[in-house]
DNA sequence: AAATACATGTTGCATTTGCAACAATATTAT
DNA sequence: ATAATATTGTTGCAAATGCAACATGTATTT
């Protein structure tokens, strides 16, 4: 007779939870800033800026989003001027580059320095270790389901 | 001169991925089992199961949809036969609540042993312990977020 | 050389999701 | 007593999301 686990106890929920209360704090975070871009376009700023020359179908992958909506979410950055989008080859195939611009990247600064402010609240309870060990936890998890699951991302 | 956390490197990052690894599992892992219920409908009735005269408005909270997604859910629920929705009192004022029937509760059987079978594999590389730790570090975390954050869920 | 398969990005559409407004009822305040 | 407020569930609608089909161009196979 083994003990059931249930839905509210599990792994599963724990993650689901924590991941919504997360995404509901970036989203009270960003709209207190006041400013012009949603979280996911600052993620995806972010991670142009850390990986130049990434192509669209790349980017995608490591934001999280399909191809449509990672084109949807660049189409919004080009045409407020925080990237510049130009055509380059990729293993001899014409693929869509794009870069940070420099207002990009002012924006890039400005975002960070208003969220370290917040941030540090948070921190204040939680140890840089704790957080740290967390992620690693996580990761060592997530492999783990990599290991057995095939995924289509 | 601090070294600033990217996006990609964020416990957010970490928890957006996680969650996301974990649910496609979870539709996988359904679509496997050729069942006539979708996870989220599974994580309802289960719940609805542990806490017998719920009404809707509290389970949402538990499942983590708003007020209407929960209608919806139980709707079809309450169309395949696996609950039934009655009128009761709760504090002086009508509400609906449910229980799970027969026919559900079977389901809720079959699913469990169903399931069992694959997460065996995951959990052979995960152990039970790591697993918990990951567990209490996550609603750490979470309280730590909520007691910074209002949340109107 | 032609055909097939592959990679990339876009468009259209259907599903999911949540928010706001509403209806019904009960409680509280004036 | 009447009005204002609160709780619960439903409906309508708009936004987000992802999937499948398509267009384009390249690599590979025959």
């Amino acid at each position: 007779m083994t003990k059931r686990t249930h839905y509210i106890d599990s792994i599963y929920y724990d993650l689901e939870l924590t991941a919504n209360v997360m995404k509901v704090m970036g989203a009270q975070l960003f709209e207190r800033l006041g400013t012009d871009i949603t979280p996911m376009e600052h993620a995806a700023l972010d991670t142009i800026f850390c990986n130049t020359g990434i192509c669209q179908r790349d980017l995608a992958k490591l934001i999280l989003k399909d191809r449509a909506n990672t084109g949807r979410i660049l189409d919004s950055l080009e045409e407020k001027g925080y990237i510049t989008r130009f055509i380059d080859m990729k293993n001899n195939r014409l693929v869509k580059k794009m870069g940070v611009t420099e207002k990009g990247h002012q924006k890039l600064e400005e975002v960070h320095d208003k969220i370290e402010v917040y941030l540090k609240t948070i921190r204040s309870q939680c140890s840089d270790e704790e957080i740290e060990q967390l992620q690693v936890s996580l990761r060592k998890f997530r492999e783990n389901i990599l290991a057995t699951v095939n995924m289509n991302i």
